[in-house]
DNA sequence: AGAATACTTCGATAGGGATCAAACCATGCG
DNA sequence: CGCATGGTTTGATCCCTATCGAAGTATTCT
């Protein structure tokens, strides 16, 4: 028998499907509340919060209260690590690489990231806008610049004045490695994007497909 | 929902306690049978065999038969980094740091890895053979020098001439991160110890401790 | 060939944990 | 204050898997 750290229990809290969703989920660096964890994992609200104080107790999270909020995080970049060497195993020894269909490659180009838009097109429009000085970039943190409040009014983006939770936020982009904008201004453009119907979203994914026009509408307005 | 690799699959594989010692006793890189792997987790045989089944079918190991022996080991170094990660959580979030008491102390400084002997002692004692030429070493490979077989004769350490396994092996020590020596040629070494009385093996515990005579008497045969 | 060793498969059991519905707290809004 | 919303707790169900004994297979030793 061998003792020492008890590296089974570590594994087997992500060894849960549910609580391994949750933390890839929580990879980008965002904390999420245990709803937005729910819809992620794909269980119901208390099948989450069980999961959830079990990672806590596990020490692999950290909750931030604010208000009636409760914002789940991983507990530091040494967990953060842990997860990024079981997902590079697990895409090692995966050998069910079915060929990355059409779908996938609609990912790639653009998807759903629970409330605002990920993949190559957002990573460039942050890209875009930083370059832009309409928001300011410090590594993870991101906030509006001087002109932001007219650039974006001009363009028809509300701006939530009073928000809840972070206007601007980064949030790794899982296929590009790279950061995309999250917050409520991520969430903001995605309904925009959504409502000019420059794009749908793909039934039962997190997909979405840009219309030949709407993709040139949305570079025009986002990536000039 | 999410998909992507599946990451819960390979860390539900480590997250039980029976294949989790297993790991940890691959993780020094020297591949072992069956059977001691059954004896290092604590299990029966039939249930190692499932275990190792099912570490074989998830990719994380690997197998080279030997005639009716069958040699288990890590897949390979990125497993080991996962499994290394993994290993600084649990320790990192184990809190559960009892102060080290006696056995502990004892544990670090001598202890049995399956049928040789581990921690400072033995990290020592391979040090000191290396410096004096008596076993060469290059990385992880080990092999007698030209004064090996005269030398192990003068002290009375038997090398097996035909082995089934390695004579000499590095293994990595769980306690001071640095190598000691497997093999037969190390669990001759113990047998030596053992058969001399210079050391007892604690019940129920693989600490080793020497009576001082004993260490004297180790100390001048392999640390001088 | 026969015995012994190393290992695996089969079968049955038992226990743990994942799950959800419903009830229960807490915070914010009008 | 009440009502709605976000979250947790409780309780019951059910499936999954870890476990070991016993029997089966393979390889080496004599």
């Amino acid at each position: 028998m061998r003792e020492g750290p008890d590296i089974a229990r570590i594994a087997s809290l992500v060894g849960d499907p549910a609580r391994a969703n949750m933390l890839s989920a929580l990879m980008g660096g965002t904390a999420l509340t245990a709803s937005e964890l729910a819809l992620e994992a794909g269980v119901s609200l208390p099948t989450a919060s069980s999961h959830l104080s079990k990672l806590m107790e596990g020490g692999l999270l950290t909750l931030a209260s604010q208000g009636r909020h409760r914002y789940y995080g991983l507990a530091g970049p040494q967990v953060a690590g842990m997860i990024e060497a079981i997902t590079g195993v697990a895409e090692a020894v995966g050998p069910k690489r079915v060929r990355p269909g059409p779908r996938d490659a609609a990912m790639r180009v653009a998807r759903v990231c629970y409330d605002h838009l990920a993949g190559e097109q957002a990573v460039a429009m942050l890209d875009r806008l930083v370059e832009k000085d309409i928001l300011l970039r410090n590594d993870n943190e991101i906030r509006l610049g001087p002109s932001a409040a007219s650039h974006f009014a001009a363009i028809g983006v509300d701006i939530d004045a009073r928000p809840r939770r972070p206007v601007c936020r980064a949030c790794l982009d899982w296929s590009v490695r790279r950061s995309h904008l999250a917050g409520t201004l991520g969430a903001a453009i995605l309904d925009k994007i959504l409502a000019e119907k420059w794009a749908r979203r793909e039934k039962d994914s997190r997909a979405v497909i840009f219309s030949p026009p709407g993709k040139q509408a949305f570079e025009r307005v986002f990536l000039a």
